[in-house]
DNA sequence: ATGCCTTTGTGAACGCGTGCACAAAGATGG
DNA sequence: CCATCTTTGTGCACGCGTTCACAAAGGCAT
């Protein structure tokens, strides 16, 4: 096995399915900010329409959780807040290092969110030996060299990696080796990491790529009646990439 | 309706599941690294391998494409770069613009993603007059005055949403009345959108969530025997954000 | 040319997630 | 105390996605 694992055996946890674990902090941060404007109850439509989900899926999500809603009333906010946060883990502090601190990992450093609920930086590294000492978010980068110690002496298990690719595995490595078992990526590789790390990864370039797909699809279909393959031309690949800038496409048949 | 709007009806397109398209990109990197290293055919089972999926989930996605594929030889690498490509529609240039140069979205104008494969940065804007024309990533930075200009006149149909989130939805509006029609949100907040609009987020801080889920669950499962709510002490939310720091925790039952 | 071996492409079964629709539950007013 | 009205919680059905398992297809050696 090279590169990836992705099969999902224990996912499942504790009869909570996956799907609804992913929109807790939907409703989570829909919640804050009606606890923010001191709403005492909501109901599922309401809270539904706020985070951009169907009622029933909702109420259902919640079922999850237990029932902490009130028939004819709806849910005390304040409760659903503390109930969600908790399932979450959000009642704790997690430690989190931010490994690469490039452009990328320079904006994550700074942004607002990790602090907020539950998430603290404990430290920035870089592989860069310039880079170490110098202050970024107000934390000074440590060299990649303090990675194992600064990972078992702070107790952290969630790591953030926003290295180039090629140095991605090799980092993802490190960190589990030293105890960390959840993992966010940025770096644009398919990590491969033992059973029981949780790898979730952000990458932009997909993200763009499936809204191309899409944005390909409306174009071609407003502009053409009802034939089957309708795209007009295709510039065949031949950019910078290849070493022989051959066309490769041979349709058989 | 306040902000969502996440049925998604029309999504299936033209016979490509959903899960097929977010997946090819993923194809495409592996095939690219593989032509790089002038591999001219793969199996299914080695592609599947390097880009961390079922082997027999990566034929079925292969065959809503076509039949690519030689029986007892496996994919020719080339030549399925390219069809993968002409079906994410990379083989024409997508004009992008950047809304929102902080941190984040410097990093981004930054990121060589972006440049490599059809999408090319046609602007980057802020509302900050002290940024206009301040240059980043090469680019001087437009106000968002010229917003709809820079659109029109580029015929851009992708944006890339990394303001605060106050502005996110407002920011989308103006996006949207000027002719965009996908959006890359990474923004957190939940963007209400028009049908026919494509949406996709980024949300650092949900990640984050997900992982402390599952990070919880693993640390409550190896060291509780088997107990039904093992979960040690809960400190109650108290923490800065609300006005009053009362503890909302009334355990019905 | 023939048989073997490898690998694709897909039919079928299964499980998860979603949404409908409704009964149960509770609040509220008379 | 009872009737009514609102809203939750969920049983059920449906569709999508995943995976298994295998027949068909093609290359290759003899």
């Amino acid at each position: 096995m090279a590169t990836g694992r992705t099969h999902r055996p224990a996912t499942r946890s504790r009869g909570i399915p996956e799907a609804t674990v992913a929109r807790l902090p939907l409703y989570l941060r829909a919640l804050t900010a009606l606890s923010e404007r001191s709403v005492p109850t909501v109901s599922s439509e309401e809270l539904a329409a706020a985070a951009g989900v169907n009622s029933a899926k909702l109420r259902k999500d919640f079922s999850y959780l237990g029932s902490y809603g009130t028939r004819g009333v709806g849910y005390d906010v304040e409760y659903l807040v503390y109930q969600i946060s908790r399932e979450l883990g959000l009642t704790q502090d997690w430690p989190v290092v931010i490994v690469g601190i490039g452009n990328l990992g320079a904006a994550l450093a700074n942004y607002g969110g990790f602090a907020s609920r539950g998430f603290r930086v404990a430290a920035l590294i870089d592989a860069d030996p310039a880079m170490a000492g110098k202050p970024v978010a107000g934390l000074p980068v440590r060299h990649t060299d303090e990675l194992e110690s600064i990972i078992t002496e702070n107790g952290v298990s969630i790591g953030v990696i926003a290295t180039p690719a090629g140095a991605a595995q090799q980092v993802c490595d490190r960190l589990v080796a030293a105890g960390v078992t959840s993992i966010l990526n940025f770096a644009p590789t398919v990590l491969s990491v033992p059973e029981g790390v949780d790898v979730r990864k952000v990458d932009l370039s997909i993200e763009l790529q499936i809204l191309a797909f899409h944005e390909q699809r409306k174009a071609g279909e407003e502009s053409m009646p009802s034939a089957g393959q309708p795209r007009a031309e295709v510039r065949a690949p031949e950019g910078g990439k290849g070493p022989d800038g051959e066309i490769p496409a041979v349709m058989p048949a």
